[in-house]
DNA sequence: TAGATAGGCAAGTGTAGGCTTGCCTGTTGT
DNA sequence: ACAACAGGCAAGCCTACACTTGCCTATCTA
């Protein structure tokens, strides 16, 4: 499962699970240009795969592969899973 | 209010977390002593002051001061504001 | 008052992680 | 078939960060 929280650490990641949020199942390409336009990010796309990975490896995101494409679709199981570790006991 | 997922990304302050949501309000030489105990974790003390500061630099840890004694209580409420950000529109 | 206790400050070290660079593998279109 | 396209792999760089070391301040107790 890898860290869930380390890959939550990285601001850069934490902006492309909101782009997965808003529009889910984009490729590499997408992301960038959509983190480049939107967010005013000049993040590289080799950056951009590897935070990929990394979001891969915590179970945040799971690819499709579709001939030359890749389609990055979001999980929010495992934040969810987390959100109880110090927050079970209390009710607000 | 400091960057709250960073917080979060070291296994040590999250056990730390753990042991303040089992027993709040300790100093810092009861949760040195009590991650040694309970968690096998050879941290020194100042290693474990250090994380104090970035979990209070995040909110997550109040300290009060009294006499020579500091005591940290969890504060979980920047925990509950995060967790919302990607699962907000779905229900389980 | 002297020593023990609880904690703080600051500089130094070593490693992990984010990013780049360069090249390589498949897939699609003309 | 060949060029453009989508993506992957691996090595190197550089900064952030976890941890140590050494010394310091403040509070309590004998």
């Amino acid at each position: 499962m890898g860290d869930v929280f380390k890959a939550l650490a990285d601001p850069t990641r934490r902006t492309i699970l909101d782009e997965l949020v808003e529009r889910d199942g984009q490729t590499l390409f997408e992301i960038c240009s959509r983190l480049a336009m939107k967010h005013g990010l000049s993040s590289s796309r080799q950056a951009i795969s590897q935070h990929l990975a990394v979001l891969e490896d915590a179970g945040l995101v799971r690819a499709r592969r579709e001939g030359r494409y890749k389609f990055h679709h979001i999980d929010t199981r495992p934040i969810r899973e987390l959100l109880g570790r110090w927050t079970q006991p209390e009710e607000p």
